[in-house]
DNA sequence: GTATATGCAAACAATTTGCACGCCT
DNA sequence: AGGCGTGCAAATTGTTTGCATATAC
């Protein structure tokens, strides 16, 4: 039904992995087709959703959401995220540690978990210092 | 900038918030405006949003999503999601023993945070029973 | 050579908004 | 009585899709 799907290398792929890889700020579609048009003037906005979709499926890229529009995150090693609801940006958080999980419970009742995410949601540095 | 503004208590929200504490399925504001047309005829798809908008602003409820809509849950007290990408239902776990969370290094780098919130991504027992 | 991926633009779906009127307080 | 909330419909926004062509393999 899935899976072995015979894809082709392609440049715009390519340069939105890249792109995507290159940054921390979770960008949205449309950012990352403004940073793409950089490499390849005429790629369009169809084809950046398109491979978006591609790289999430493939596990290479994360979708995130901002409550209004997708983000995405080119880091998939273990990480949390946490949503500033002052400037709505998203920010890694880098200390597994802080967070611990047991599953057992779940599966116990015949979930099958593959992944998770804890998102939390307050106010950055950045927008406590400036109290805004 | 926010807050203190006088609100009425209008049936509209009333039976809103009503439907939304007598289910645990997380629905879509449609599915809300559905079953808010029982009560109100003639209210209208705007005004469900509306108050949903509101309700969430004041901490009655919460907005998830499921990837391509918003989806909201009258529940409020500590608990997980469980968004099963087979048939994209979201699912309450109801454990909070399952996970343990150490804010004190996000206030430590300061961050204020407000809540978090735990989202499982799988297949549910009902998904995976039904090989489909 | 062939079929998948692309660019383009139109279509779609979810949500928001402007406006005149209605109804809570 | 006054102003916030409503119904309605149109507008907006984010995303998807059909089709002819281009290109990776």
């Amino acid at each position: 039904m899935e899976g072995n799907v015979k894809r082709r290398n392609t440049q715009q792929r390519k340069v939105i992995l890249d792109i995507l890889r290159s940054t921390d700020i979770h960008p949205t579609a449309d950012w990352i087709y403004e940073r793409a048009r950089e490499y390849i003037p005429n790629i369009s906005l169809g084809t950046v959703y398109r491979n978006l979709k591609i790289l999430r499926d493939e596990g290479l890229i994360l979708e995130l959401n901002d409550g209004k529009q997708s983000r995405f995150d080119g880091r998939i090693d273990e990480h949390f995220h946490f949503k500033c609801t002052s400037c709505n940006s998203i920010y890694d958080i880098d200390t597994p540690e802080i967070v611990s999980v047991d599953e057992s419970f779940l599966i116990k009742e015949g979930y099958q978990v593959d992944s998770y995410d804890v998102i939390f949601s307050g106010i950055c540095p950045r927008c406590s210092g400036s109290q805004n």
